[in-house]
DNA sequence: GAAATCATTCGATATTATTCAAATTATGGA
DNA sequence: TCCATAATTTGAATAATATCGAATGATTTC
């Protein structure tokens, strides 16, 4: 990944409307959400909303797909994957940082969720 | 960390000058860099890099420290640390993503720097 | 203290993002 | 076909960001 696609991606989710329906998605999984759902749980007008789907859509971190009358959405498990990567590579020198803390640790407390002294 | 302190991060990166600035602060480890040598660089004028830094400042993402006439700006590795990890607890609904791939696979990446089949 | 250097702040301008009501498109059912 | 529902697009107002020349503040050197 280059410089300037990371920057979309993260100006993308530098927002605290879309950083809350991706993380919404992201929670719903590979089956998604419908965008009125999405829309009812984060109290944004339609019209709002769209903008925002449009937006993540557009750098590919969500995508959407019709679904008779609904327009279902869900998060782009790989292009996340590909942004934190970036990240991964591109925020630590050597020893100062903390990779294995921050990296190899994170699995166990992720299949847990949210254990004692997270957050 | 909460999603707006992460989305105000998020944002600050999301700029490509920004990103530009962030990753060679990174580069340039905890001895750090002046911020001519910035501009330089990144040939940025004095007045938008000096915006830009402030920006990343006040984030948290980068600490400035006059030096004589100089003022040396390094990288707040702690967080962007903090921030991977907020990406990597909620970006990740369980086997849906690759969790060993990217972060357990990168220690050894990151201290070869750009081996093959990489980006 | 004056001049030189490094960096920030100010000010003015240009550009881009955000919001949302209203109109439009798409689909399903009576 | 007509109506209801789901979602997007349009359009227009507002707000936030980005850029950079010029002025200012800080510091060193002569």
């Amino acid at each position: 990944m280059e410089t300037l696609n990371a920057a979309e991606l993260l100006a993308a989710l530098g927002h605290e409307s879309r950083l809350g329906i991706f993380r919404l998605l992201i929670e719903a999984g590979p089956k998604g959400m419908h965008a009125s759902a999405i829309g009812e749980l984060l109290a944004m007008a339609p019209a709002t909303l769209s903008f925002h789907l449009g937006h993540l859509s557009r750098v590919g971190l969500i995508q959407g797909e019709r679904e008779s009358r609904f327009i279902h959405y869900k998060a782009n498990f790989a292009t996340m994957d590909e942004l934190i990567a970036f990240l991964t590579r591109n925020c630590c020198q050597r020893e100062q940082c903390l990779p294995r803390t921050v990296c190899c640790d994170t699995t166990d407390k992720r299949r847990g969720r949210a254990k004692a002294g997270e957050e």
